[in-house]
DNA sequence: GCGCGAAATCGAATCGATTCGACTACGCTA
DNA sequence: TAGCGTAGTCGAATCGATTCGATTTCGCGC
């Protein structure tokens, strides 16, 4: 080494420890604090560390020798627009972070979609949470259990490997229809979330797979009531697409209509509510609409009736989960959260005609 | 080593080339494509690690040997729950995640609060992108500069060393006033963002010390037309708070109140058209609202008139500049971004009584 | 005054890969 | 057939820390 390089290269624990006379296990120690040193000994090699502008170790070296590098991957199902559109993920993510927060792990976000595909194995992470994730993680899902790496999934696969926060999709579904059969109702259309990712939108039978549990889990609900009730899919959670499936579901003849419509989430609601202003037709008069999510939109003009999910304590409870696992604890699955009714304004009894 | 710890531990590289026969630098080879193996070699090397079950190299050993993680840190300022709130946020990080895409490069999300503040120098990140950051962060950027780490700040701090992708914040609040004072409104309140993280809502004076620059340069311009106009800080980017700032604007003999109020963000805006419907008033024509961020906010009943910036090209840029930073290029800086007035039905002419 | 345990420090092994330089063997040209 | 370039492979150094076991030093009780 020249001098030259000395004010190249960035310095090393070792270069402090040389500059202070220590050897390298207690300037290691001095910074870490883990094991005894001296007063005298750790100020030494701090100064000497402030002089030589060293900002303690390499996160690189560290994680490799601890074997742990302080990050929690995230994995969220398709494109973060799409992801944080919905305020459940910023919700439920903010919850991950706050239970998560003393620790201060950060948070790597990670997509279940084609090209992060590649990321996701590849991430120095050392626990995931997976967010909503279709099937299509399933061989992540496998590269983590050999790693050891522990899996929470929130409303995503099931797999006895990996801890679970779930929501009643199902229970909380069947108490949406019937509350709209308590009202009256006889025929209604469900708007679906995506029943799988890159699918298109469109109709959806019984026999059509569905690979996101969310969305299956809340038709199979609405249909325990409705067996029969036309469903449209769409491809993201946006009230554009919303609006797009109300229209399919209500261009029928006026016989055939359906008096309600169950929107498997609000911001597709809220596109429901859209089509059917445009429609000329009355909002909870003409066609009811229900929601799930129980979002509180800024500024909505209507006091939306939908299913309320508890989205922080959801993800509080993701990160508490990843925190006990980390710790070697393997807490009880699944972790079960239940939706309340709450009914407004966009809900009324079916019209007589 | 024994032969039930070759079932406890996980397989190295060192594993597969000895049951593949070859030494570990031809595996390694093997498994990253840098360099010429023969296809025998390779199939040998692949086979033997899929007997084994070991899923690829392991990325702490990797990113310590090649000194990058493939992770991107992005701060941002407060809680997740709060940024995420914004739309701007989200469509911005969508923006950075599309230009990063390619690469597969994972985002790290970070905050400048508190107790995070241990983790942001502690991240293996190859490279920060500071999103709307106050000087709060000044220190972690010397930190990233020592450590070589390019840092992009996008509507945060300004330094030299680091890149910068900017708003036209100053000239869009100038053109924003301009349009009121067009629409002869002599009085005017200004609702502002946080003046500094962890700081308490009030009013602003000429005096009071603003942390953060997006507040700092939007209420700058504003004065610039307004220069006397009141001024009240909100802590969060929130309705809730646009309206507890519009109450108390609006709290005055009705000879002093402003026929007019600049929300620096929509968000804000939203309540503050709220807090004039609750007092009675009639939006576009009592009081004027403009607000700024061009977000589109699903279901509201109002066209909010607004400056609309890029959002989604503004975090495009910042991926963009972080790839062209790791690849040794050093973009022009500042990348400079600007706003469009959208008139919509929230400002009208000033009341001439 | 002797011995013992704890505190402080050190040297060396280790984490798991990547990469550099050296070596072999082979095919091609003159 | 001698010479040369290259594809293929290998061994060893390296990245920068943490941690284990050993060694030294010191204080204290008996």
């Amino acid at each position: 080494m020249t001098a030259s390089d000395q004010h190249t290269r960035r310095p090393t624990l070792a270069d402090v420890a040389k500059a202070a006379g220590v050897s390298v296990s207690t300037a290691s120690i001095a910074f870490s604090g883990s094991g005894p040193v001296s007063d005298a000994t750790r100020e030494r090699v701090l100064a000497a560390a402030a002089s030589l502008g060293y900002d303690g170790p390499d996160p690189r070296a560290r994680s490799l020798r601890q074997g742990r590098s302080g990050v929690i991957g995230v994995v969220l199902e398709g494109s973060l627009l799409y992801a944080f559109r919905d305020p459940v993920t910023s919700i439920t993510l903010d919850g991950v972070a706050t239970a998560l927060g003393p620790q201060g792990a950060g948070l790597l976000l990670l997509t279940d979609s084609g090209e992060g595909a590649a990321t996701i194995d590849t991430a120095a992470v050392d626990a995931v949470i997976l967010l909503g994730c279709s099937t299509r993680v399933d061989h992540s899902i496998e590269v983590f259990g050999r790693r050891d790496i522990p899996v929470v999934s929130v409303e995503g696969p099931s797999r006895p490997e990996l801890v679970e926060v779930t929501l009643d999709n199902r229970a909380a579904s069947v108490v949406a229809a019937q509350h709209l059969q308590s009202l009256g109702h006889t025929r209604v259309g469900i708007a679906t979330l995506a029943t799988a990712d890159g699918h298109d939108a469109g109709p959806v039978t019984d026999d059509t797979p569905i690979a996101v549990s969310v969305t299956r889990e809340r038709l199979l609900g609405t249909r325990e009531v409705y067996p029969d009730a036309p469903a449209w899919s769409s491809v993201h959670n946006t009230p554009e697409d919303g609006r797009r499936a109300a229209l399919e579901l209500l261009s029928v003849d006026a016989a055939e209509r359906p008096t309600a419509i169950v929107a498997q989430a609000d911001l597709l609601a809220i596109g429901v509510i859209q089509a059917i202003e445009e429609l000329g037709l009355v909002v909870g008069v003409d066609v009811s609409v229900i929601g799930f999510d129980g979002i509180r939109i800024d500024g909505f003009a209507h006091d939306l009736t939908t299913m309320v999910q508890p989205a922080s304590e959801k993800g509080h409870a993701a990160g508490a989960a990843v925190t006990a696992l980390l710790a070697g604890d393997r807490p009880d699955t699944p972790i079960a959260f239940t939706c309340e009714l709450h009914v407004g304004s966009t809900t009324g009894p079916a019209p007589t005609a």
